[in-house]
DNA sequence: CTATATACATAGGATAACTATGTATTTAGG
DNA sequence: CCTAAATACATAGTTATCCTATGTATATAG
């Protein structure tokens, strides 16, 4: 049994691939969707999100492209690849298993 | 709303006091108890929660005495105070939060 | 025209949990 | 009998994650 200890001190990794497995997304879009689909609970900083994407993209879990915009801006898009798909999958089940190993020991005591 | 942050390095701390709720407890016991419960997911060393119970007794979540055992034995046991039931009431709300906010983002996509 | 928002990037710092090591006693196995 | 493993505590040093701080550059709002 016994899951990946490194989920224990976060859950950034699987959150940036669920969201990129919607749709391809450059870093500061998904700084911003996080934020909004979590209802404000989880407000990444860019010092955060920009070296966990780039850790991703070297182990193959993502792959960029520059897109420029009409308004001159441009942007780097990230996509999932075959590879992050399944670790995403891996990951997924590692924080199913995770949450309800702390459900365990957390429910069942009268406080 | 923004739940605290060092939430997501861990949450030993929330297990360790919800295992004090049930009854004043030891060290070793404690981590005996926490793989037991969790089916093997969580094997905390004694590294880890040995300091971590000293930080909670500093903080006054809990307090400590030692007791002997009939075989020569001595163990330092602990006991949840009052101000520890209230910071594991707080975490708990925010554990509840937290895994909430993380499966808004990871369910909802299409793998 | 200046402040804020957008959009990227990285160096350095804080903190949590682990590894390694130490002491001491009890029990199980050869 | 004696050594290895389990019990029971403790702490110093390492690693990894996320944050703060800082930097560049462009677009938009007041």
């Amino acid at each position: 049994m016994k899951i990946n200890k490194e989920l224990l001190k976060g859950s950034t990794q699987i959150m940036l691939l669920s969201l990129l497995s919607r749709g391809d997304m450059y870093g500061y879009q998904m700084i911003q969707e996080l934020k909004l689909i979590s209802g404000n609970v989880f407000e990444l900083k860019e010092g955060t999100i920009y070296p966990l994407l780039h850790a991703l993209e070297g182990d193959g879990a993502v792959a960029s492209y520059w897109k420029d915009t009409s308004e001159g801006r441009r942007r780097k898009y990230y996509r999932l690849t075959d590879a992050g798909r399944m670790m995403l999958k891996d990951r997924r089940s590692e924080w199913t298993d995770y949450v309800a190993a702390v459900n365990k020991v957390i429910g069942g005591e009268e406080i």
